[in-house]
RNA sequence: CGGGGUGUAGCGUAGUCCGGUCCAUCGCGCCAGGUUUGGGACCUGGAGGUCGCAGGUUCGAAUCCUGCCGCCCCGACCA
């Protein structure tokens, strides 16, 4: 064993490192908080960007690029937002560098101090509310529907790999529209969209619902949210949408006039997701040998492994395996034939199961023999051979069988891990046992929420959308026992 | 920012308490050749080191002292 994984039962947050570090994803780098994604973490995240890519396009969305710098002044225009972001933000103070007169190399040029300073986007609301200003003039101009794929930084104080660095990739929705309602039914939309990309795609269960106002994005009206739960019971928001209101349209006078020929702030909404969610396909499916992967976001579908045990047999297989390749690549798969001679079979069963990859064909004289190949797949380990006159066929469908596996998988300890409570103690405890999510009274209250949160670590992920959870009606909160209008979500979260 | 840990070859480590026998141990990986190949093979040979950095103590420092730095983990804050 050379690349020894941490058990979860061990060390969760050791095993998540060791996952991401040793199936190739991701390194550590040189800089404080930032991490370098490698070409297979990077091939995850192109999977993910194109399709949901093609879902934005599918919705009328348009991509476009914003400065990555933001002037500082623009960040305090929307009081809320410079709150929520102020504490973490990269500012850009010179624009020069200079010999160190002293011999010290390099020195930031005194001279060279910015009139006005320049903050590294942590998200770009600003910018872009400050542009669409000189876009919008008439109600025939909107709505604006754009999408921004980006870095954004945010100096966060303890960051871990994918699920918080101090830079993150991701992709940054901001609409402008002419009415609330078409703004609102805009992040539902996009909400929608997510909650489609998460569970047909990533294999990844989520609620619906909507951010208590603690939770809530620093400048929004209303956040919406998907939130996963992942092995270790913890939850981990998996997208945001925001309803934005006129906030920033006032902060940055975006009016435009409508119909009746009357001024009037434009509505917004602003939504995205993030390499955050390479983490979460991660801590959902992995196991104590490696990734599981997802088929339809899997880098490589199918590895071919030859088995041989002399020269003529390796040319045989060799041949046979070139055969498949091709034919399956035809077909549109992601497949790879790994025919290093350098290592055994049995190391690279070991290596792509820890790469995550779905489905495993080994082909060897035996196989050949009965015109078949052995198949194993990752989620289940099941071994199954299938006839080499109908391998496509049999393939496609393997995969597909695994992708809803997965979900299956995933939703049925997902499901496991929700407890309905209704008072302190079972809180707490089911917290611990089973873990996850509880589902509980709250009065509504953000103090009982703080109260909550500093008892029992868990905060209200969030207010279950109707037909998400069942529907208990009213009741009583379950720290303070006053009056409660329906039960909300709570969870540790990361 | 607080608490803990850690820094020795690409990775993981021994040695540090008690200085010399260490121009540094072992495993993996790497290179060459050979034997192998159905669950992380084996043999032989080889390459690879500012012992985190700076200063100090000493005849002599990976080891002792002072200062600094990096990174990881836990917590507070956040996607």
């Amino acid at each position: 064993m050379s690349k020894a994984i941490t058990p979860r039962a061990q060390d969760y947050a050791q095993w998540y490192n060791d996952l991401v570090i040793k199936s190739g994803l991701a390194d550590y780098s040189a800089v404080r908080g930032c991490m370098v994604i490698k070409p297979y973490g990077y091939a995850l995240w192109e999977n993910m960007q194109a399709e949901l890519d093609k879902m934005f396009k599918d919705t009328g969305h348009q991509n476009a690029y914003f400065p990555l710098f933001i002037p500082k002044t623009f960040l305090s225009r929307e009081a809320a937002h410079v709150e929520g972001f102020a504490k973490e933000c990269a500012v850009v103070t010179h624009y020069r560098l200079k010999n160190d007169p002293a011999g010290g190399g390099v020195i930031v040029d005194p001279e060279a101090a910015l009139e006005e300073e320049l903050i590294v986007r942590p998200t770009s609301e600003t910018i872009i509310w400050n542009t669409y200003k000189t876009w919008i003039q008439s109600y025939r101009d909107l709505p604006i529907l754009i999408n921004q794929w980006a870095n954004v930084v945010r100096w966060e104080m303890r960051t871990r790999l994918f699920l918080r660095t101090a830079e993150f990739l991701w992709q940054e929705g901001h609409t402008a529209h002419a009415t609330a309602e078409e703004a609102m039914e805009e992040a539902r939309r996009m909400l929608d969209v997510y909650t489609q990309f998460a569970e047909s795609f990533m294999a990844l269960p989520v609620i619906r619902g909507v951010k208590s106002p603690a939770e809530r994005f620093a400048g929004a009206v209303e956040t919406f949210c998907i939130e996963a739960l992942m092995q270790d019971g913890k939850a981990l928001q998996a997208g945001t949408s925001h309803f934005l209101g006129q906030n920033f349209a006032r902060a940055f006078d975006v009016q435009f006039l409508n119909k009746n020929n009357e001024q009037e702030y434009v509505w917004a909404t602003s939504w995205g997701v993030s390499t955050r969610l390479i983490g979460a396909l991660v801590m959902a499916h992995g196991d104590d040998d490696g990734l599981k992967l997802p088929p339809k976001l899997a880098p490589i579908q199918v590895i071919i492994i030859p088995v041989y045990k002399n020269d003529t047999q390796r040319a045989t297989v060799h041949t046979q395996a070139l055969e498949i390749l091709e034919q399956l690549k035809k077909a549109g798969f992601r497949v790879q034939y790994d025919d290093a001679d350098h290592v055994r079979p049995g190391w690279k069963y070991a290596e792509y199961e820890l790469r995550g990859v779905p489905l495993r064909l080994s082909l060897g004289e035996r196989e050949i023999q009965q015109h078949q190949v052995e198949a194993v797949r990752r989620d289940t380990r099941e071994k199954l051979y299938l006839p080499f006159d109908q391998l496509p066929e049999k393939i496609g469908d393997l995969l597909d069988q695994i992708q809803q596996d997965m979900f299956h998988q995933a939703k049925s300890f997902r499901d496991q891990h929700i407890t309905t409570v209704d008072n302190w103690d079972d809180f707490l405890r089911a917290l611990e046992e089973p873990g996850g999510f509880v589902y509980a009274h709250w009065d509504g209250t953000p103090e009982t929420e703080i109260r909550i949160k500093e008892l029992s670590k868990a905060t209200i992920r969030c207010i279950p959308f109707p037909g998400q959870l069942p529907d208990h009606g009213s009741g009583h909160c379950v720290l303070t026992g006053k009056p409660s209008a329906r039960r909300v979500l709570f969870a540790r979260a990361y």
